[in-house]
DNA sequence: AACGATTGGGGTAATTCGGGAC
DNA sequence: CTTGTCCGAATTACCCCAATCG
């Protein structure tokens, strides 16, 4: 296979489970962020959520981020 | 306005492992997405099967039809 | 014809979904 | 107000091995 290839335009997605790793929380707990718009999900055919990889590093950096109400 | 998109130039072909790594999923289950008709599936002489990229990607975007907030 | 990598088909675990309550 | 757990149902992941691809 060659490598140049226009496949990924956005970057690695990330499983619930494994962003609910990423955050020490349950992946129900991820969910509800997705549901809240507080996390973009992509999704799949058969209606799991895939999260970008980047979105959820820059939150675990804590990059600044806009706040609802302080 | 409608459109001339009477016949869409056939853009290139995927293999199920690279709509697999879209997706974020396992390649089997990209078959199965075409086995229950959620996606078009062009069929190699041998019996496998590629995926037409612009379709791949509209579903990744998810536009089905109608779909704002979540 | 031979080769490594991928795919298909089948079966069986593991995740995820969704709702709802505590 | 947020989080974790419960449930049933659906979706997905991993296992095998034979066939196809390039």
């Amino acid at each position: 296979m060659a490598t140049t290839h226009t496949t990924l335009p956005q970057g690695a997605l990330l499983t619930p489970g494994e962003v609910a790793v990423m955050f020490r929380v349950d992946p129900k707990t991820v969910t509800r962020w997705a549901q809240a718009g507080k996390l973009s999900a992509v999704r799949t055919l058969g209606g799991h959520r895939r999260f970008h990889e980047d979105e959820v590093r820059q939150l675990l950096e804590g990059v600044p981020q806009q706040r609802v109400a302080d």
